[in-house]
DNA sequence: AAAGCGATCAACCGCAAGCCG
DNA sequence: CCGGCTTGCGGTTGATCGCTT
């Protein structure tokens, strides 16, 4: 089988993302989703291959990521499941609420590695890193449990919203829910590179407060939209537009 | 002051899996 | 079943930063 290249090489940028790209993405994807991270790039009006759009949002630009400060109890429960997952990065994260793969990698290369390796293998046993996890009372477990449980839920929401070629607005109601916790989340980002954000209002507030638009914020007015959306400055196609009818019916 | 060096982390790359026609 | 396409994953790279000399 011949792969085809994930992107065209020709033209496309690569390296450090700006905050005008960050812009450019994170606006596309809160209004119309990731329906085709291939396609996405094209329509967004960014010079990058959809891989590096998709983990640009994942790894950085999606809401809810918690960024550095990790918790003793986090550590603690990276080391577990790494344990008994290995390097299953993307395992591990599903577990831990707004922590990416990549972040998790990269923090155990740079710190638990070396940790875990002093840690003997007696005293680090499932036990007792369980224990340790499992907290002083059983609510804290359960706790913790519900908080992965619905972690990984808003994740699959989130995935399958992006997967299935539906030109949606995603449904984030899962995760308006904790949106209230986004900005503490994201204190170690400079107020600079999301300065874009103050200005992105939605009509029930800015990003943060409303950070994805209800089922319903989508209108069909919005399948109508140009070629070129002219409410983001001609700068962001509207993937409908190549959309019929007949097919919108289909969704 | 600046060169050297290690640490950190964002981003890239290639492969595999899953889906679909 | 096969082939093509998209997405997800994990390893790796490279830019940047801060500390040391």
């Amino acid at each position: 089988m011949v792969r085809t290249p994930c992107c065209d090489k020709t033209g496309l940028k690569k390296g450090a993302w700006t905050p005008e790209e960050d812009r450019k993405l994170m606006d596309y994807i809160t209004r119309y989703g990731s329906w085709n991270w291939r396609q996405l790039p094209k329509f967004a009006g960014l010079q990058r291959c959809g891989k590096s759009c998709r983990l640009r949002w994942l790894n950085y630009l999606r809401p809810n990521i918690k960024r550095g400060n990790y918790t003793k109890d986090e550590e603690e429960i990276i080391i577990s499941l790494h344990e008994t997952l290995g390097n299953r990065w993307s395992a591990i994260a599903a577990k831990l609420p707004g922590r990416t793969d990549n972040e998790i990698k990269n923090h155990w290369h740079t710190y638990l590695k070396k940790r875990s390796g002093k840690i003997s293998p007696q005293s680090s046993s499932d036990n007792d890193l369980a224990q340790t996890y499992q907290g002083q009372d059983k609510d804290t477990e359960e706790t913790v449990l519900i908080n992965t449980q619905s972690a990984a839920n808003s994740a699959q929401i989130i995935e399958s919203s992006s997967s299935t070629l539906s030109p949606q607005a995603p449904s984030f109601d899962d995760l308006s829910a904790t949106d209230n916790t986004a900005p503490a989340n994201m204190d170690l980002i400079s107020d600079n590179d999301f300065a874009f954000m103050e200005t992105y209002e939605l009509p029930g507030g800015n990003f943060w407060t409303e950070p994805f638009m209800s089922d319903d914020y989508f209108m069909p007015s919005d399948l109508m939209a140009p070629l070129v959306d002219p409410c983001f400055d001609g700068e962001i196609a509207s993937p409908f537009s190549f959309i019929s009818m007949e097919d919108y019916n289909l969704y």
